[in-house]
DNA sequence: AGGAGCTTGTGAACGTGAGAACAAAATCGG
DNA sequence: CCGATTTTGTTCTCACGTTCACAAGCTCCT
């Protein structure tokens, strides 16, 4: 993902169409927040407003949206409807983008079930599945199809983006799969670090991970005095026996 | 999220137990490729195997095993057992953590039926929905329960960390009855900007940010052209059918 | 018309993170 | 026992991200 195009030094690549990773990663938020105002009946809001409505700071919103244009009104504030659209359209969700999602498990059956889809810019094409007793079966008004029609769905469909919610094991394959089809764009829900060729993004999003990641912290606010300062040798037997993290929400 | 103690200039605050965030969450990734070399039978591994098995490069992950101490040798490498326990023990699922997950949708039910949970350090000690027609329903081998229940489960079970997948609507309210009742960490899988008091966590997980992020660097690859430069004033009257961008997968 | 009062957009300072490069330390072979 | 080789731990430098602070620009009121 090293998609920051950095020629010389100065502002981290301004204009001409470099926004910062940091930044689109935010734009989302922005996105969904104006939507709310938007639907709270407010014509206007200051970065301020925003800010408190995204989570963030106004310093910070206001530099994000900088890197957009100049779509706000010094002593007024922004146009919701307006920086609604243009946020849209950077972002791309203003199109339709058509997305398969690969492994019906527990996971994939939920991401199907989720209605909230097809109105928000992203429309599933395709619930595919390699296992032949799930192929058929109907989740809401899509049916599951074998693997191995994956070209064919990917070529008619146009589909650029392919969510992964298949256990760690298969995963690189239906990967490489998805990427020989066309597929340049990957959501992956499966707990392996996949190696993807040059020109295709891949994110990932992983349970195990953030819980790990909360469990630091909370270790630190309860026995900051119970845990140990360095123990430089555990007891050696205990270790084969360990809880063995380092799993994830493969399925 | 503000828990980097910054006190003085110099190297970014490293020992007594100051580690990084950018380092804390990689470490889930290394403790993972470490289980995974562990389950292949291999003992020893450099820093530029266990990189490429993390999916990061060699520099970066010695310096982040360096925030925790020596556990390398020099000219040989790393004993993955080793490394593996005091990461395991520096993150803090060598005990287990009770979680309460709250919201049984498509989604509370996928990480309910998650088998492979209460082998990595977390223990789901209850499944809570406060709609009376799924109270008493089956999962597994747990029951969904009464969300009114909420405090006596997370007092008798001393739960300190809570999943939210909820749609947005009632969120922040579970969010609220949660803190009160003594979570101090919260995953967060609803589409909204949770606010919490000091001294609780909270992290979020959200397909639609993901997928948009994606759509972003999607739209560059294909029409870099077809995009039209700054379309100064769309056309007003289609902007109130946009595609209502901004949900998420709440539930 | 002109000034007071807001709010945006941005330049500059600061802090954090990433990567290159190398000295220190361990093993191994002769 | 010593030098060659390997690989860690760390230092230094650069890039990126965040925040502050303020000039520029807009509206409204008198």
């Amino acid at each position: 993902m090293t998609r920051a195009s950095s020629r010389r030094p100065g502002p981290p690549t301004r204009t001409e169409r470099g926004i910062p990773e940091a930044t689109v990663a935010r734009l989302p938020v922005y996105l969904r927040a104006l939507t709310a105002l938007s639907d709270s009946g407010i014509a206007t809001a200051s970065s301020e407003d925003l800010a408190t409505a995204a989570g963030v700071n106004s310093a910070k919103l206001r530099k994000d949206l900088s890197y957009l244009g100049s779509y706000g009104t010094r002593g007024v504030g922004y146009d919701v409807e307006y920086l609604r659209y243009q946020i849209a359209r950077e972002i791309g969700v203003t199109q339709d983008w058509a997305v398969v999602i690969v492994g019906i498990g527990n996971l994939g059956h939920a991401l199907a079930n989720y209605s909230g889809f097809g109105t928000r810019g992203f429309r599933i094409v395709a619930l595919l599945d390699a296992d032949p007793n799930l192929v058929g079966e109907r989740i809401g008004d899509m049916e599951v199809r074998d693997f191995a029609q994956l070209e064919e769905i990917v070529e008619a469909d146009r589909v650029s983006i392919g969510v992964i919610t298949t256990p760690a094991g298969p995963a690189q394959e239906v990967c490489d799969r998805l990427v020989a089809a066309g597929v340049t764009s990957i959501l992956n829900f499966a707990p392996v670090v996949l190696s993807v060729p040059d020109g295709v993004d891949i994110r990932k999003v992983d349970l195990s991970i953030e819980l790990q990641i909360l469990a630091y912290h909370e270790q630190r606010k309860s026995g900051e005095a119970a845990l140990p300062q360095v123990p430089e040798l555990p007891a050696m037997n205990g270790m084969t026996d360990l809880p063995s993290v380092g799993g994830g929400v493969g399925a």
